[in-house]
DNA sequence: CTTCTTCCGGACCAATCAGTCCAAATCAGG
DNA sequence: CCTGATTTGGACTGATTGGTCCGGAAGAAG
């Protein structure tokens, strides 16, 4: 049943290196179709995309698809993968500006409600939204979902110890609980972007949210 | 296409209604048949409920499901409202008990927690999962979704807006913005706890959100 | 140029999906 | 006891699903 043939689920056929022995090259490019069906993903969900969809996206055949990511289910969890590197580069980018910790984390929230009123439409976060369809019968998908998650809260946490040793907040603040905070409460300022896209609505969320550091 | 036969989509037969003309009766409960057929979109989401599934946990044939609830889409539609309905008692009814409304919205927080770390594992919050399943393609569940947050939204407005009046948070403080932030709050602790169903780390959300409350 | 490996496109497959249909069963009203 | 309206269970359907397979094309190595 499982690998037919002699190579196993970790030959070199589903990563991105060159191959041991040569053969006719890829004519695609590995990222952007990666790319493409993480976004793909990322609009529709897990379940109600389909593999001629994803073919479609990507550019791809079926066999080629399958020869480079594996099955459909592999292919969303490299998806995630990536939406976690690509998003985890872009937090850690905004909360690194020499800035007030303040500052930074309301540049942070302005950037996401932006991209929830006038970005292309209501896609929420892909961490978030694979939380909710998938994490309950899906331990690849929920372990994901779950290392994610404590890459946003520690990122947090590392800027918030750097404010908090600049004396931006009080000393005996804690740090963790604010971080974890932080982490749950954008997740549900983007989960309710998407029913409710108005900036008035979101501007207050992200308001009280910023009045956690005060005092 | 449309209603074949003479019944449109809104004669007696999908609602839950003495009919007009009598004939056999029905052999189930019109109420524990949607409270069953809840229960597993909530566990299992829409697209990966299948009407399979639904007949076996309802105990009821394709075709008696058909004639009472509609396609499986309408089906969940008022699955949708049958959950909201109870949802939104419950939250009156915590946030209507004589405590103060900083004690309140505590209890309701440790409940939330503690359905998440011992109740019938990290299904999240429906509404939440279908914003993030469906909102984006489905324009019926979008809207339910909506009126729902916007059902929660004003049973928090109202309790704290009697805890204003009675001197329990400060005079100038924007009601309005806190209703909007303890809904997404929730929401992202409710999506947290799916993937992090730790005490410790739903306790230190529920704190940081409650001093939202204090001065 | 030959060989060898790999890629590519599309046909193909079994399984499953939501939804339809109908004969038999069942009960209220007359 | 009929008659008419309605439910019920199961068989059925056409479409779509994820996944496999294979012959031909294409490039690298020798």
């Amino acid at each position: 049943m499982l690998a037919r043939g002699g190579f196993g689920l970790y030959s070199t056929k589903f990563r991105n290196l060159p191959l041991d022995a040569m053969g006719r090259p890829r004519e695609f490019d590995f990222d952007t179709a990666l790319e493409r069906a993480m976004q793909l993903f990322w609009a529709k969900g897990y379940e109600s995309t389909s593999l001629e969809e994803l073919c479609e996206a990507t550019g791809l055949a079926r066999s080629s698809l399958y020869g480079a990511f594996g099955d459909k289910h592999r292919l969303f969890v490299q998806a995630l993968a990536r939406y976690e590197d690509a998003g985890a580069a872009r937090l850690d980018e905004v909360l690194a500006r020499p800035l007030p910790i303040k500052a930074a984390i309301g540049a942070l929230l302005a950037g996401v409600i932006d991209n929830i009123v006038a970005g292309p439409g209501r896609r929420g976060c892909l961490i978030g939204n694979s939380a909710a369809e998938l994490a309950r019968n899906d331990r690849e998908v929920s372990a994901r979902v779950r290392h994610s998650l404590e890459r946003v809260e520690a990122t947090f946490r590392a800027a918030l110890a750097r404010a908090q040793a600049r004396g931006e907040i009080a000393a005996d603040a804690d740090v963790d609980a604010l971080a974890r905070f932080f982490t749950a409460s954008m997740q549900g300022l983007r989960l309710v972007g998407k029913a409710r896209p108005e900036r008035a609505v979101l501007d207050d969320i992200a308001r009280v949210m910023l009045r956690a550091l005060d005092r």
